[in-house]
DNA sequence: CGGACTATTTGATATGCATCAAGAAGTCAT
DNA sequence: ATGACTTCTTGATGCATATCAAATAGTCCG
């Protein structure tokens, strides 16, 4: 049941999506592909190189054409820069093509909670439906695109394709089961589990995006992930300290490189100590 | 923002679904309208008193009659029984009729985590779209009944009625909104802010149904209640007897009766102390 | 009605993490 | 490159809540 944290069912495994997460720095990352220079042609959904973890998933190449004209434009947001704010009126979902975002609610206080961390392919936005107005800020880690789809479209062609219908439904549900395991997370860990929860939904997640399973660049601060995980930013490093003492993994500020996979699984299902 | 927890957007504020929360019991509180016997009549969508907060919002009476084909069945589940448990296979959403619920999700070590309280009118069943199995259990705190509606169902009407696709649409945001807010309370609050968080939302939803705003009967155990806001038992057990002593509540058992709504919301809102 | 159970309350103590603090390392802009 | 800033690390201390324990109240069932 746990598995909802560490593990993000998505059947495809190797695929062309490589500069999702990285843009240039990491060339360190295995690389299976030419970087292409993007925007150099129209890119629509039937030759994005992550229609296999995107809307477009398991669509006939016919539908998947129908589905080119739901993205309406393309926008970039620079790093730091808000894809939209809580409060602001609710039109469309975004896929996000490249680039790196976290999801924020504030209370009145002031108090941020992350409520997510997304990269390709995942789906932004569906907070705004219930009240046609988003709730929570979206800001981009790094500099990003994202492709921008009316919901009105989107709701459209979803009645026209029962395929794309599902499919959304489970975007939805897939959050919703995402959030329960975070609920459990914050609930019932300690540090040490949700940190180690942490990294493996990460590894999890880019591995699924062609990168590799022992190395990964974190595009968040300490507080970041503090807050997300419900533990204050000195927590956070102390637990990658500890973790790096224990040699499970070795920290070199935001790059991190996992050195033993099962202790760190072993720490993440572990009450029993 | 945090709103989100404590108010859970539904218009219609006065209407006739007394029976959905108390079945028996509580003859104290307010019930504006007799009781009716039954099931000995056909229970339709179409004259169901919780239409306007289940899945017929907003419907035409030609629509609304489309929707009754919607539900398949009804079925009731005994105080302690599960609707269904982590695992099994998913086909149908369920719409509470009367009763009350608990969902949970339970890691390998055996820890539970109370993920929601779901009483008349709600919707439960969305976690298991994404899998087509069930992610969690739904288990009855009283005797309860559902509408059994077939997911095929929901999403074949849904494009047909715009309308119904739209709804189901913002069932499924407004959970993850809610489960946002959960994160946050989770993640940032203290005991006293998560308890008075917890009901201030009790009293919002059950007044939504038509009861009191200022006494409710917990359907659930103080357990069950620290599981949902992390927190354990005995510190539930102290918070509820602070606030009595505050003269906030008053807490006889599952009784509880608000004295100062002012103050319970200010102990919400206030980080500021 | 009485016995066995479960749920709740309350007290005493322990502990994991927060908080406060200060320095180090890294990043950015001019 | 240099100074200002942000981010990160590490140590010392305190506190909110967990844990352990025991008594009380309530509930179920033969």
């Amino acid at each position: 049941m746990l598995n909802a944290i560490a593990a993000d069912e998505i059947a495809t495994h190797e695929i062309n999506a490589h500069e999702a997460y990285n843009q240039s720095q990491d060339q360190r990352l295995p690389r299976t592909s030419p970087m292409q220079a993007e925007s150099s042609f129209k890119v629509a959904c039937s030759n994005c190189n992550l229609r296999e973890l995107c809307l477009p998933i398991g669509l006939s190449t016919d539908e998947m054409s129908k589905l080119d004209g739901m993205v309406a434009t393309r926008k970039k947001v620079k790093q730091g820069g808000h894809l939209f704010s809580s409060g602001d009126p609710f039109t469309t979902l975004y896929a996000i093509r490249t680039g790196f975002f976290k999801t924020c609610v504030v209370s009145e206080d002031g108090r941020e909670q992350v409520t997510g961390f997304q990269m390709a392919g995942e789906i932004m936005g569906l907070d705004g439906i219930v009240s046609d107005k988003h709730n929570c800020n979206a800001i981009a880690l790094e500099d990003a695109e994202v492709c921008v789809m009316p919901f009105n479209h989107v709701e459209d062609l979803s009645r026209e394709i029962p395929m794309l219908q599902r499919h959304v439904h489970k975007i939805m549900s897939r959050e919703i089961v995402r959030e329960n395991g975070v609920m459990m997370l914050l609930a019932n860990m300690r540090a040490e589990e949700r940190l180690a929860a942490f990294l493996l939904n990460l590894l999890q997640r880019l591995h699924a995006r062609g990168y590799s399973k022992s190395e990964l660049i974190l595009r968040m601060t300490r507080e970041e992930i503090g807050s997300y995980l419900g533990m204050k930013l000195e927590t956070v490093s102390r637990t990658f300290s500890k973790f790096s003492d224990d040699g499970i993994i070795e920290v070199k500020q935001k790059n991190i490189r996992i050195l033993d996979h099962e202790k760190l699984k072993a720490i993440f299902n572990a009450s029993t100590c």
